[in-house]
DNA sequence: ATGAAAGCGCTAACAG
DNA sequence: CTGTTAGCGCTTTCAT
């Protein structure tokens, strides 16, 4: 951009440059894009006049040729949740390596607000969108995929909906955790279940069940809450209101680390000691279970593969249409000091 | 989008809108923009039109006229950093309120990639740039600000770059806390400081120094150790150097939580029990400090002050010129169970 | 080895 | 009340 006699700025355009190097716009193209021949002379001339006249092209122009915006939407709900956060980094950074950038819409788990952020990203014509959506939001990107946009889910599935996902197997994960407490000795084991039922919290459930029933516990043998929300609180609520409902409980287990931290925190004040009294496992290996205390046992969440996966499958379908890819990712137990044998 | 005869995806333009409801471009597009008046029937017409076809206007290439993209670039080392990546959700929101998106980029404190990433934003045509720069910024952003793109610093400074900011004033938060300390009892204060000098750091230490000077402590009654990065492991290691460097410290102040996070840890493994023999105080607010054990003392970081501070400040730069504001919010003190009175 | 010019999808000035 | 058309900045034929 330079300031025009009126004290106004106007951006610097490609004829500018022309003028600037004497080369037709077309030169100065190709020169840019490397799209042809151009003689020595006259590429440093016109590099000469870009940088002079500090040009930098647009980019939005091109593609209303090209039909490509090298822009993905990603779609998620919160980003300042830590596991969320580090996969929008990691995507991120993918996608910049293969010239694409990112705009990323947070939901607050708000489905109007998540199908603006679809239309907004329709508008803005992205080339493809990854998402981690609502429950609901199954209409919506099956008609953006009917417009022939890509539409890579992240972590979830959504029933009838034919598309690339990416995610984690939840009942491997819950599977493994509840193993290990039925290994320690473990017979009574409650656990707190997501506010409303998602596909991943379905798969949760599912694999705690075909765990206790593997080891041919009755289905009394288990105490189930919902949390309230997905909020330090809520877990401590949860935590408190699960015990009364069962005090014989001898280990608990979090859908969600972040309601694990707060039901360790609902125990102890209720006296409870973590693990001597009771055993408490979270889920998604969020750094701050490292750091809580004790440290937590929990379940990983493979963000770099499920990135590095998504943003992959997100290329090669950006090349090339064809039969949807689901991937799945199993996670792993980590085990730390939240976990211990029942008292006898 | 619809399938054409060879079954590729052409995307849906005001022509195929205009064609189906029988009337010109120029009045769908000012059904769409309210621009002026349409009857009541046409208007119908139209949207009928929009609704049967699936269209969604190009927003990018309206750009191309007005010259406004309503897309802000963010700038930051990183949003998987609980703080930032509130940060940037908060932003986002207000944004999108006010019409705009948001294209975050990571720069995962790599000064090639930032400047990639003011590149990119250009070449998008992004209305407004908003950036926790490093220090090495100043001239890409003096080159951004002299092309008329409006630029918010946040959280940062840089000498010499007249634009506008929001910032914390990190000279008060740090004498905050070294006040509280000497209020204490203690005499002794060590200070973990930042890799390497930035704005904000050299704040704290200033803090730091006044609050000490204030007291008529000499700088001898102070030890000051770098971190080697900003990961918990660095302080880890950082709160070990110090204690052995002066194992007569009563208490720490860390420039970061993560880092005072690690330094519970590195303390704890040498056998010091916290706050008994060494209090604690970490910066930044972060929501791990109240899940850590003991929950640490801490100087909050008002990210939604800082947030809506900066977006109204961009709004108001996107309407008019004018001097550049510094608008400093004052943070507090968060006094919780990693600080007490030292033995006597 | 380079230029001229059409056209991408849309807005806005002009015309009626 | 609505239509026609120039032109935004660029890529890409078609020419030479």
């Amino acid at each position: 951009m330079t300031s025009d006699q009126h004290g106004k700025y106007v951006s610097v355009t490609i004829k500018d440059v022309a003028r600037q190097a004497g080369v037709s716009i077309a030169t100065v193209s190709h020169v840019i894009n490397g799209t042809r021949y151009v003689s020595e002379e006259t590429t440093a001339r016109v590099n000469a006049a870009i940088e002079d006249l500090g040009y930098y092209p647009n980019k939005l122009v091109g593609s209303l040729r090209s039909k490509k915006t090298y822009t993905i939407g990603l779609v998620l709900p919160s980003i300042s949740n830590e596991t969320f956060g580090l996969l929008a980094e990691v995507i991120q950074k993918n996608l910049f390596k293969f010239g694409y950038n990112l705009i990323i819409c947070n939901t607050t788990y708000n489905q109007k607000i998540e199908e603006e952020a679809f239309n907004t990203l329709l508008m803005k014509k992205v080339d493809a969108i990854l998402a981690i959506p609502s429950s609901g939001a199954g209409d919506k990107l099956r008609e953006i995929k009917g417009m022939g946009i890509p539409v890579v889910l992240v972590d979830r599935l959504l029933p009838g909906l034919q598309t690339d996902s990416v995610r984690v197997d939840n009942v491997q994960g819950l599977k493994a955790a509840t193993r290990y407490l039925l290994e320690l000795g473990h017979r009574s084991i409650g656990y707190i279940d997501r506010k409303i039922d998602q596909s991943h919290s379905i798969e949760q459930k599912t694999g705690f069940r075909l765990a206790l029933a593997e080891a041919g516990l009755s289905p009394e043998s288990r105490s189930v809450v919902r949390a309230g929300g997905y909020d330090y609180k809520s877990g401590v609520a949860a935590a408190q209101r699960l015990i009364e409902k069962n005090p014989a409980l001898t280990a608990i287990i979090a859908y969600y680390d972040i309601t694990a931290l707060g039901a360790l925190r609902g125990l102890a004040d209720l006296g409870y000691r973590i693990p001597q009294d009771i055993s408490l496992i979270g889920y998604d290996g969020m750094p701050v279970t490292e750091v809580a205390c004790p440290r937590l046992t929990t379940v990983s969440f493979p963000v770099h593969q499920i990135a590095r996966a998504a943003c992959n499958l997100l290329m090669k379908r950006l090349e090339q249409a064809g039969e949807p890819q689901d991937i799945v990712i199993v996670p792993e137990l980590i085990v730390r000091d939240s976990t211990a044998a029942p008292r006898s």
